[in-house]
DNA sequence: GATGAATGAGATTTCATTCAT
DNA sequence: AATGAATGAAATCTCATTCAT
């Protein structure tokens, strides 16, 4: 094992070792000792691997996307013999189901529009913006984040060339469509702890499957 | 002006600036100082009036659903002679319009379901419950969280009662979509700043229209 | 006692403390919880008065200022029937003085010198001027700092103009000669501790004497 | 070449970039890191080589008595035809010369000053003695610290004993008022920049000539 | 000899909250 | 009612130094 596969696993160990903490306790109830503690090495330690805790978010921020991605692509590559609609209806399940699965990358993508919007417009806490924007994390998320939506709006479009997704309607539009319902999914289950639990005496899969069931008539041609 | 007349007065005051600080700034961002500036009193007036920063956060809640739920009020008020889907409809167009112009009702009605889970759930973080719960805004809250709901879900059996909205599919299930979709919107819209912005190089207004026409679609019967 | 009064009662008993534990053990290896400890007051008390450790260190170099230039104030007052060259003299023996009796104004004085070293060039160290520059007690040494030398000049003038000073020399570049001579004083001072000391075997107070000896020599016409 | 002749010549590669980075940053502002990046090795290995910071700091301070005494005995070999009081007006040019050419020789000369105050005196910063005294740069300085002293008294007597230094005063007081002269030139330099530079609209290097002549009047018989 | 990961004590600073006046 | 001085726990981050490899 060579010197940079030794930091990638350490700094592996440490993200992990993150995100156990910070679904516990929460980012802001969490500090960098915690984080330390659970994998037995010292706060230096981990100002070692992460210039801040910040960026230590933003290296699960990552890994959420580098997961959802990969999910993304196994996900239309097992659909590339099926109809658009199809395909474009699995990524919402996939989507839906990372988010249950994973808590913490579910809450690490909504965040990151939050840390967006906070960034881009004239909001007074710009502590963000100065050692961040420098960041690894903060860059490899930068390059990346665009490519869900973009994977998305592909299967739109090729619905729409195969038919199977009305016409006549932009695809941002049914994507933005489709994504909110999705948004909407992970923030009102956020409320219930487990994927196994009831929201308004529904349950939560049963109310998946509707949803998806709707959303399809919703969008196909 | 009696005793309480006084006290209320001084209590919105202090909501106001409030809300104005925690706007601009973001609650965590915002000293209690920073508030009792914005009215030129003291921090100890404002703990005088709100026994803690959480507190406060609750009286602003407490009047995003106030807001909120007049405004459903009305609504439905101006809907009684139409059908209940129009009414339904009527109750996401009026959320979102409010979430709009009112950007920290929004967010604090959002980060409301977060609040609930952390404490309801088995989380660490429960500094809130010890002297939140007995706090008279969370009462508040706690009192009068489920009346939008229970307006919206009103209104879709009413439609489902003139035949306005599907029959056969349980009206919180219908409830739950509506929601999701309404909730996706504010969420996505976070990202730009203000509501005129377009996401994706759409117009926002122009998806709000063609958003709320898809779920006439789906729910209507 | 109105409030200002107290507030500024308070801010000298922090500086008091200051410069005691600040001349005991240097400023490098004092933290400001060791200044609040030594009056019983806590490390909060202390940032509520003083944003900064550097800010407090402020405020004991316009203390020695102002404590220096009053002391100037008089010396010059003393000598006003004298000639020039008694005043400067004098003036010259009043900074030993001062700066034996109170080791840590003369020393504060001294840094003075390298901290606007290290702002006003091109030094990396630019931590000094982001908050500093704006602080209150930074703002007042400013304004006071040439007044000394401004004294002593105007001094020498006087003493050139009643003839007991020579003339053909640029006042500047005696008063330079003169105070080149006073701090190195009390840089070869520095090593010993107390007043009473030896250099060289050489009595500290017998070396004072004989150099304003020489040093009225040097510039006497 | 052996291996003490290695060890030396790394020894001197570190001294070297301590100097470079030491007189970019300041002590303070200096990690260990960034004098190793500057030779590109590791932090390990100059703790190989200086068992602390402030051992190399030593190190830099003995270069600094080494140079100047080097340059003391050439200077007095020079003027071994000469009068006493032409030599010692040369050491004091050859010291001021020195300071402004090598700043961090200067400073380190001065500094060792505030440092043997802080350990020979009954203070609570005792940190020092520990690990200090033993290391070899620390016995290094100690043993040549008195040279230059000894030099300059001598040719201070030389000059006595030739007549062209006054009698009558002794050799050690002579030297204190000659060094004060020289300390307080260095540290009032330390204000402006370069040794190119002005101060109070005086040219430094026509202050340091007519500092040289009135020193002379001072001493000479 | 050299490396650089790991340490951990410590420093400064912030701010919600309390409480004497 | 109102004030604002005082508190002190906690948080982030730094860096000289050590040590296994």
């Amino acid at each position: 094992m060579n010197k940079i596969e030794k930091r990638t696993l350490k700094e592996n160990q440490i993200t992990d070792a993150a995100e156990v903490v910070f679904s516990r306790q929460g980012y802001d109830n969490t500090k960098m000792e915690d984080i330390a503690a659970q994998i037995g090495v010292s706060k230096g330690t981990v100002y070692f691997y992460f210039s801040s805790k910040e960026n230590l978010y933003m290296a699960i921020t990552y890994r959420a996307y580098e997961t959802l991605i990969d999910l993304f692509h196994r996900t239309i590559f097992d659909n590339r013999n099926k109809k658009g609609i199809d395909s474009v209806l699995s990524l919402m399940r996939a989507f839906m189901d990372f988010s249950e699965t994973n808590y913490i990358y579910g809450e690490a993508l909504l965040n990151y529009y939050s840390f967006v919007r906070s960034t881009s417009q004239g909001m007074d806490n710009n502590k963000l913006t100065d050692g961040m924007k420098e960041s690894l994390f903060y860059q490899k998320v930068m390059s990346v984040q665009s490519t869900p939506i973009e994977i998305t709006v592909k299967e739109i479009e090729r619905g729409i060339r195969d038919g199977s997704i009305r016409a006549g309607v932009k695809p941002q539009m049914i994507y933005l469509n489709a994504w909110a319902l999705v948004i909407g999914f992970m923030k009102l289950n956020d409320t219930s702890a487990s994927s196994k639990m009831t929201i308004m005496r529904i349950d939560v899969q049963e109310w998946k499957d509707y949803m998806l069931e709707e959303c399809r008539n919703m969008i196909e041609s």
